[in-house]
DNA sequence: CATCGATATCGACGGCCGTCTATGGTGACG
DNA sequence: CGTCACCATAGACGGCCGTCGATATCGATG
């Protein structure tokens, strides 16, 4: 608007702030694009609606209406993701929640630094 | 473990739930997918620590480190997503966070149903 | 030991996404 | 009225992602 240095103009810039660092930005983005898929939703849904003591990957093919090797990939990426963990019984695989992990999640979303 | 109908085997289903639906699940990654993304973020939190008016894309550029299309094209994108919002002055473009729905994302993530 | 069922991994294919350069449209200024 | 700055759009290119069929592993069963 007025007293810039050499720029022809600058519009203003009231603001400073810490700037979101790299690091930090790649890292919950990275967490948020692990949720960002319709399946993995689905997954985290159920998982949160009955897990007492998990879910088998067999009990999850049906509802989503995928094949199973796409299922086991995206609780993959869950599990990757630190959403989700295993526990192997028998020839079974039982996924339950990460307790605290989405409402860790939900808080950075929600806080306004 | 024991006793199915006709099925070979069932590990077993303990849970019935709603079921996550397809619309609800492909709506909430979509704004997830448009959160997604370390620059978009990056936009998001600058919104979030000065915007009391609004801030320009040219005041966007250079701490993003990339060029100004592609800072139009995130723009563009939460935009289309209801999280930012545009107010045109002159020639610049001033844009701000829309007030509830980074809560309400957070909120969707943080209930437990 | 041979078989079968439950999962995970591999390789391939099609599509979406982020980035760029080039260009167009609009308001201010001289 | 010509010029310039700001912003948006268009088109192209490379890479990542979701899906599948095929295959491997591992435990239980007979």
């Amino acid at each position: 608007m007025e007293p810039a240095a050499s720029a022809p103009l600058a519009c203003r810039t009231p603001l400073t702030a810490p700037a979101l660092a790299d690091a930090e930005a790649a890292a919950l983005a990275g967490t948020l694009k692990a949720l960002a898929e319709p399946n993995r939703l689905k997954i985290l849904h159920r998982l949160a609606s009955a897990a007492p003591d998990g879910v088998c990957v067999c009990d999850l093919t049906d509802p989503l209406g995928i094949a199973q090797p796409s299922v086991s990939h995206h609780l993959g990426v869950l599990r990757r993701a630190g959403l989700v963990q295993r526990r192997r019984e028998a020839s079974f695989a039982y996924y339950t929640l990460v307790p605290g992990a989405l409402d860790r999640v939900a808080a950075l979303l929600g806080e306004r630094p």
